[in-house]
DNA sequence: GGAAGAGGTTGATCTGCGTCAAGAAAGTGT
DNA sequence: ACACTTTCTTGACGCAGATCAACCTCTTCC
């Protein structure tokens, strides 16, 4: 449960890098959102000044009210950030991929725990080497809030999903939005691949289903029944725990949105 | 229906100004929090580009969909965000008030719409002005960064509302909600006073029955039932279609997180 | 002051999803 | 291959909140 954190040299190298820039020997930061706006000389510094935290699937990365000394850039993996209530309920509020900012550097302690759905990579930073990096690539900053206004967005489109759409078409979004945050090209599950034929997706689920009824505001059984009703529709296919394949993307984006019966 | 737009030059003005900061002589936003991060100049430059746009209640602000041409920050009035579907359910995303940054300066059209939930006042940009202010001023990007974190946290906290509340605890979130951002000191509410002898709040909502049912997910006679329970339990007091009194906020608070029965 | 409309309340009934309980399947260690 | 644990599925039943419908309370406008 404790998460292994793997700080680590980075060292610049220049093969095989078009551009000529400095980048992460280990993780190739270089062309990732995060790092867009960072200077030859910013990116060396990130380079030298960032560590690495691995943390397995089911770990824990951070938790709600534990002071704030770090962030990071998601190299890969999945991770899910959730609210837990006094009484215990959970909502999960938000999925993180690959090169996503994860942080919440104006805060003193998090507002959120955040857990690794898969096997989680983070190339991350002190608060202080943060500042500084902030401070010295304004540039930098403009990509933090770009990021930072994405996940807004995403946010809100998911508060509509909460608040105003049924079972089925909770399940039908859920479907469509992992299909397009991990199909083919994608980083973050295992064994994805893109399949001819109307397989729209053949991979594995980042959530079990106890997680997909936490990011649904669903209870696990409403899940496991909306499951098989999309599967005698012919629509999905699942094997194992985490297995799924979708064989119609398009009809499963028009149900999420109720656009048929 | 049509929002009425009230293009203004500023004035730059030292009089009873502590710092000797240049501000806007009309809206005074010298102070506000999205204004901090402009050096002197970028102050004046702001003044001297920005407009105004009033909204009257009810009005709208802007509409997904339509190309985003400006962004600014809300002087005064409550703006409600809204998310809506193909077959026309609609769900209140957020509220911003006064001193919050209202913009999508990454998308190319609005991914929502804006409304005034009541009287509304915006101090306006135009998409090319506001990059050269964002480029020229780099504290601003980060004053504007600061903004979206906490867009984005207040969100979240939304998203368990929805997700995992019952409709007494998502009215009783709402109205404690309601009397932290608009209680004693702060603006964006019509005749609200801080009355002593336990009461926590008197005043006018910002959202009709209506809107409240679409920010809580709930539908309109939920709310209106829910609202009998809180004054037969003693806790609130309602007037006409917007009046409220906050009799007791601590236990409001309580029953916002089911820490009782 | 009364007609018309908008917004809100109340009651009766229905239903989608939650709850409770049992069991099957998948995953894990020996 | 086995036992053991965790996760998922399925069924029976109940209830919170949706739906449908009637009525009430303002406001406004003639």
């Amino acid at each position: 449960m404790t998460a292994k954190c793997a700080p680590h040299r980075h060292s610049s190298s220049r093969s095989g890098n078009r551009s000529g820039k400095v980048e992460c020997a280990y993780c190739g930061v270089r062309d990732k959102a995060a790092c867009r706006g960072l200077s030859d000389s910013g990116q060396a510094e990130a380079n030298t000044v960032s560590y690495r935290k691995v943390v397995p699937q089911g770990g824990v990365i951070l938790r709600e009210g534990d002071p704030v000394a770090w962030c990071g850039v998601i190299v890969s993996g999945v991770v899910k950030l959730v609210k837990t209530s006094s009484d215990g309920r959970q909502q999960i509020v938000g999925l993180q991929f690959g090169d996503e900012f994860l942080g919440q550097p104006f805060e003193q302690s998090w507002r959120l725990s955040a857990e690794a759905a898969t096997d989680v990579d983070i190339c991350c930073f002190s608060q202080g080497a943060f500042d500084g990096l902030r401070g010295r690539n304004p540039a930098f900053e403009g990509a933090l809030l770009q990021d930072a206004m994405g996940s807004l967005d995403a946010a809100r489109d998911w508060m509509f999903v909460l608040g105003r759409k049924t079972a089925e078409e909770k399940l039908a979004s859920f479907l469509v939005f992992i299909a397009e945050r991990l199909g083919p090209g994608k980083s973050g599950a295992k064994g994805v691949q893109h399949v001819t034929g109307g397989v729209a997706f053949d991979g594995e689920l980042p959530l079990s289903r106890t997680e997909i009824s936490q990011f649904l505001g669903l209870r696990i059984e409403t899940v496991s029944r909306q499951f098989k009703k999309l599967k005698a529709l012919g629509l999905v296919d699942t094997s194992g725990n985490r297995g799924i394949r979708i064989l119609n993307l398009d009809r499963l984006r028009e149900l999420s949105e109720s656009e048929l019966a």
